[in-house]
DNA sequence: CGACAAGTTGACGCACGTCAAGGCCGGTGG
DNA sequence: CCACCGGCCTTGACGTGCGTCAACTTGTCG
């Protein structure tokens, strides 16, 4: 529940061309007209600190997203102060497309680290839409994307045990990570306090802190450094009784 | 968990031009052009019979639906038989996207009532993203409220007691219905056994009659005729803490 | 050195799950 | 016509998974 909203914008650092994430395995390859508007499409970078919140719940964001590095969550509040954390966010993730569309947004985005996002203007989707089907057909992709893995949390906070539950979101995001190309012969680093894990969970903070404990003890996590690590992805999701993320390649807006 | 897939095919009986959804003010009026193409995209109806099964967890439909009449729902099972009810579908819905973007259902869907379907080419969905860029942006649009629902539902599993739980998910159904244009002077009937409202909550059936038990009992809803009836919306959205929803005219396809 | 954020642990209570039985009602079949 | 059955709602008794309260630890930053 960070506040500051320090954000600093910077001029057009990078070009779409030399995006550092594009040539990873898992993003798919775009012709050159449509890398061509997509360049064109991008207004600048925006980089953030650690715990600042990027997007407002209630606010008319006039920007879209697109996070090149660093980790961030989507979340709710009630108004006594209860908070569902929904999904997490990683590079390629595309954000504030609900206020785009919809209008407003119904959520909240706040930085786990720091992050530098791509930015767009929502006027442009339009345009996007007119010209570049392909594109569009990608951004509504990602929306069902999105909503598989809403599908899957659901399942988790309703139907899985306290155990089940925090081996599968461990297990997912790391799964997440690994796409993305994290090392392979090293744990996987998900820089978050068991805080978030609970609201993300839907458990308390002391409950969540002992079943923490439980995958700890079989080895299977480690929290250091402000971080989890997870040290064996197959008997987490082995636990929760998950089946994988069953992805392939992806588009990169 | 009923498991006859009856399923009646039936040539194309309405026009969309005739549509008896449309016409309603929920709707967004459609350009001549749209709506000649969207009548040529439909490919016939469905009828099915209450308790089927509409699409499979693991199948690759190749037909994409609106829903005409009737009522349904999406849910994930898992190997031991827990199932998770996700959302609800109701008239002017799109079930099917998924399989048609990411190639194969993660969840289920059954009819909760006599239903009437629209059916689509999955094929052709392509076409509407390069014809039609206006209705390529109503299907992202009505991703996008899908995940503002999925959203809304989390929480309140997440981080509802079990009466707000309970009477969010009746005002929140009720509040769709009235959309629709049920009614305004009777309560709001909707068709669901307390079984499923227990797998929609994360609850036990019999912690689910318990607590429903207590909304009659303070005469919210009243269970009549295998479905339950909604006395008061506001009064359950105020013991949920719920804002109501938001919506204003939508796309349909 | 104090202050603060995050993890840890124990004691205790309650919200919810589980098991079990029974009631109501419409449908089916002799 | 009644006997039976299965689906759904209801209720009681009892157990437990998880929440709450409260304290202590450890590390980091000034």
């Amino acid at each position: 529940m960070a506040e500051e909203t320090a954000k600093r914008a910077v001029g057009k650092t990078t070009p779409c061309v030399n995006c550092p994430l594009r040539p990873r395995p898992v993003f798919r390859n775009f012709e050159p007209d449509e890398l061509a508007f997509v360049s064109g499409f991008k207004r600048g970078e925006l980089v953030v600190e650690r715990g600042s919140t990027i997007l407002h719940e209630g606010s008319r964001s006039a920007h879209l997203h697109t996070v090149l590095q660093g980790w961030g969550f989507r979340y709710k509040l009630m108004s006594d102060g209860r908070r569902q954390i929904l999904n997490y966010i990683l590079p390629g993730d595309l954000i504030g497309l609900q206020a785009s569309l919809v209008g407003e947004m119904e959520h909240s985005v706040d930085a786990l680290s720091p992050m530098v996002l791509c930015t767009f203007d929502r006027e442009r989707l339009r345009e996007l839409y007119v010209r570049f089907p392909g594109l569009a057909f990608d951004v509504t992709w990602l929306a069902s994307r999105e909503e598989q893995m809403l599908d899957e949390n659901l399942l988790s906070v309703g139907r899985r045990s306290a155990v089940e539950r925090a081996a599968y979101i461990l297990a997912f995001l790391s799964a997440r990570a690994r796409l993305l190309g994290a090392r392979p012969d090293e744990p996987v680093r998900i820089p978050i306090t068991q805080q978030h894990v609970a609201d993300t969970l839907g458990l308390s903070l002391v409950h969540t802190n002992r079943t923490m404990k439980k995958l700890a003890d079989r080895h299977l996590i480690a929290w250091r450094d402000g971080a989890c690590q997870v040290l064996d992805v197959d008997a987490l999701a082995a636990v929760a009784r998950w089946r994988g993320l069953g992805e392939r390649t992806r588009p990169l807006i």
